[in-house]
DNA sequence: CATTGTATTTTGTATGTACAACTAAAATAA
DNA sequence: TTATTTTAGTTGTACATACAAAATACAATG
């Protein structure tokens, strides 16, 4: 058992390092985006949608026979991601789809158009709960630098 | 550009108002968490390993007989998903669980200890990709505030 | 000691997500 | 026009993850 390497002084009381963790953006990312998606499931409650969902069909209300690549593109999720999230949708008689040659075009339900205000209302709910928390200011800014990032990292 | 509340006048070529998305935490965050992701499964394709299971280990090596509830306190899962990681784990040989009353302690084997190394330079590559992608500094101040939220949001 | 409560872990089940392989349609080249 | 390539979507499969409920063990107290 050698020891080349010393990590600092490690006296049993204390924890190991984990600096490691907490410097690294994949974790932290990962940590924040679990603690997140907490937050908005329970914001989303009240429309019976995972909120996912809900802005699928705000861009789906936004634009009637939106194609599902579209929809794959600005939600940055897969086509086949996407493929499930419009079947249950499907399912629960909020969006239908119209095939188009090897498109598919989506357009929302009555339903659907009835959900509108109830989302908005969560997705209102869910910023106004984080800026509760973390400050309107920060918040913001930390939403740019994450966006930022996302954009350079994909 | 003071602009605080004015939807830009949609005409109907132009893309539908998308700022909800990109103004959203839980939306930004969930597409940083996504790209980070990627570019962790490949630094750390070379262990074998998802990168989860390397930062598990490094726990584990850094305090044999760590219990598991540390182990999903440390890492922000919780206890249910920490049950299925040690049980891969231990499937592949890398830990050792040892029942001790309602606890259990776990250890790394051999086999964890080889694979020491290769997590530390895959970690290490991780981090090289996205500082060479957001800048260094840009990295480690987007981290802070990432890991400072989610410490706040938990 | 028996009962009742509490903490740790496991299991069943469900969801979000991806990749690879496949099908079908459209576009392009020969 | 036919053959080839590209594009859009779907399906099979796998994994990370969570919640709720069950199992287990420990603790407290009457």
């Amino acid at each position: 058992m050698s020891s080349e390497i010393n990590p600092p002084a490690n006296d049993q009381t204390s924890a190991p390092d984990e600096a490691f963790l907490h410097e690294c953006l994949y974790f932290t990312t990962n940590r924040l985006s679990r603690a997140i998606s907490r937050i908005a499931d329970d914001a989303f409650a009240t429309t019976g949608l995972a909120p996912a969902y809900g802005y699928l069909i705000r861009l789906v209300i936004g634009k009637p026979g939106i194609t599902q690549k579209e929809l794959s593109e600005k939600l940055y999720i897969t086509p086949s991601t996407l493929t499930r999230f419009i079947d249950k949708l499907e399912g629960k008689r909020l969006v239908e789809r119209q095939v188009q040659g090897k498109t598919v075009l989506v357009y929302p339900t009555d339903k659907a158009f009835e959900l509108e205000q109830p989302i908005r209302q969560a997705s209102k709910k869910l910023k106004e709960t984080y800026e509760a928390i973390l400050g309107k200011e920060a918040a913001a800014l930390l939403t740019a630098s994450v966006e930022n990032a996302g954009v350079q990292l994909e």
